[in-house]
DNA sequence: CGACCGCTTGACGGGAATCAAATGGCGTGG
DNA sequence: CCACGCCATTTGATTCCCGTCAAGCGGTCG
């Protein structure tokens, strides 16, 4: 992955990233790139939150660990992602790396007095604590009420639309997380995403041209993949009629 | 409850708040307060986010309706919230009263002029939206492995902390919303919820005064509650350790 | 009184967790 | 080169929590 690469990736999930005046891309530009091999750790869950960082190359996980010693991965992050924009005191999670991932740092005193001074940056650290917003409320309506196909499929579909360029329809791609990882952001077991993967398998929703290659998947049926992630929007209709009570279940099919 | 009341809530929520140069709530009191009748609607997901609300009494769901016409609630906001801080374009959820409510709404543009002049109120812009982001987050880990019994504690005790005022451990607590609602924020089913609160009451961490007002708790043993939940944050030992390998399972006990 | 509503309770089944074992790739070392 | 162990993943057998379907209960209102 190249640089002009991730430049394009950060426009796809962020409608005003044009080049007027500052961009946070270029504000971090200055800042030395630091490489981080994969399960390498960049901050740990109550750590001072010093730095913001900037996503360039690579994908990390951003997880906490609760109670009983599990592990909840909250996000999957790509190159165009930013981490800590929403902190003040301590991180609320750690982050690690997958991948080899190459990033930027940069004070949390020093972004902020730059975001302050400047109404455009302003603008893209909205734009961007929105989308986390969104995704975030996206993760909580798939755990709340998602069969584990359901989630499979909609996991499978939204690391597509972040990893390929946009517009193009990828007839491969690479899950670069573990199953461990996958089923720690989709609430599940290891054994669970394991037997989904052989279900999509069976149904040649999906394909492994190489079955050492685990994580390479050759996508077979965009649509039913789509079909089955289960957010058909098709409910626009009913909802400002105000007479709908036909709540309730959690619909497991 | 009475207007000192949710200032006090708002502090509790938010460490900076206090009067120091403009706050949001004198930004809003400009406005006129609004009433809302139990399950009034105040917006729909999907409308055009015009406006952004201050919560001055009373209970509110949010929620997204699902495909299949199920409904998540993603949140429950309560006197000294604000609703729709980290929008753009249009609201990504629907929001009504649970309880009758008090709100005072503002045109989003004035909203945004008012925030970019002020420093103080950005600060708190900020720091609502964080708090916001790590609730989500909470709920999240909550959906993502927790048993039912574990999530209802959990959301009782939320619930309390929200409408007790600083400090004072009350005895007795309104819990106003349906088990519907209850369930549809917890990722249960309306069945679930009530044979985990009969569970409780047998357990008799929880009581009911009078069986008719099914909402009124009583809180018998508040160590056992807290127990229960589940987040007893005790791995702050081996957070930092970094050989921790004993991820995965659900846990369900 | 009877219909309706919110809630509870019971019976049952299913989907995912759990426990356990097998497979298969990969690196190490003899 | 092959044996061995390690690791991630898969597969199987079993359990169990919770969803589903259905009925019952109390309270309220017309």
């Amino acid at each position: 992955m190249f640089l002009t690469d991730y430049i394009g990736a950060l426009d796809t999930r962020n409608s005003m990233n044009v080049n007027e005046g500052n961009c946070l891309h270029t504000l971090f530009a200055k800042q030395p790139a630091e490489h981080l091999s994969a399960s390498q750790s960049l901050f740990f869950e109550g750590d001072d939150a010093n730095h913001v960082y900037e996503v360039l190359d690579g994908v990390l996980r951003v997880f906490r660990i609760v109670s009983d010693g599990r592990r909840v991965i909250t996000a999957f992050l790509y190159p165009g992602d930013f981490i800590g924009f929403s902190l003040r005191e301590t991180y609320l999670y750690s982050a690690e790396a997958v991948t080899p991932a190459t990033i930027r740092r940069m004070p949390r005193r020093q972004f902020e007095t730059a975001v302050a001074a400047d109404e455009d940056l302003r603008a893209q650290v909205f734009a961007k604590t929105c989308c986390e917003m969104a995704a975030t409320q996206e993760q909580m309506v798939l755990l709340a009420c998602k069969s584990a196909e359901e989630r499979l499929c909609s996991f499978i579909r939204r690391h597509m639309q972040r990893v390929t360029m946009s517009g193009e329809r990828a007839a491969t791609v690479d899950l670069p997380m573990s199953r461990q990882d996958v089923a720690d952001h989709l609430g599940l077991t290891i054994e669970t995403v394991s037997r989904t993967f052989t279900k999509l398998i069976n149904k040649n929703v999906i394909s492994l041209d190489n079955p050492a290659a685990r994580h390479l998947l050759r996508i077979e049926k965009h649509g039913m993949l789509e079909f089955l992630a289960g957010d058909n929007d098709d409910c626009a209709e009913i909802r400002q009629q105000g007479g709908l009570v036909m709540y309730g279940g959690r619909g497991r099919h």
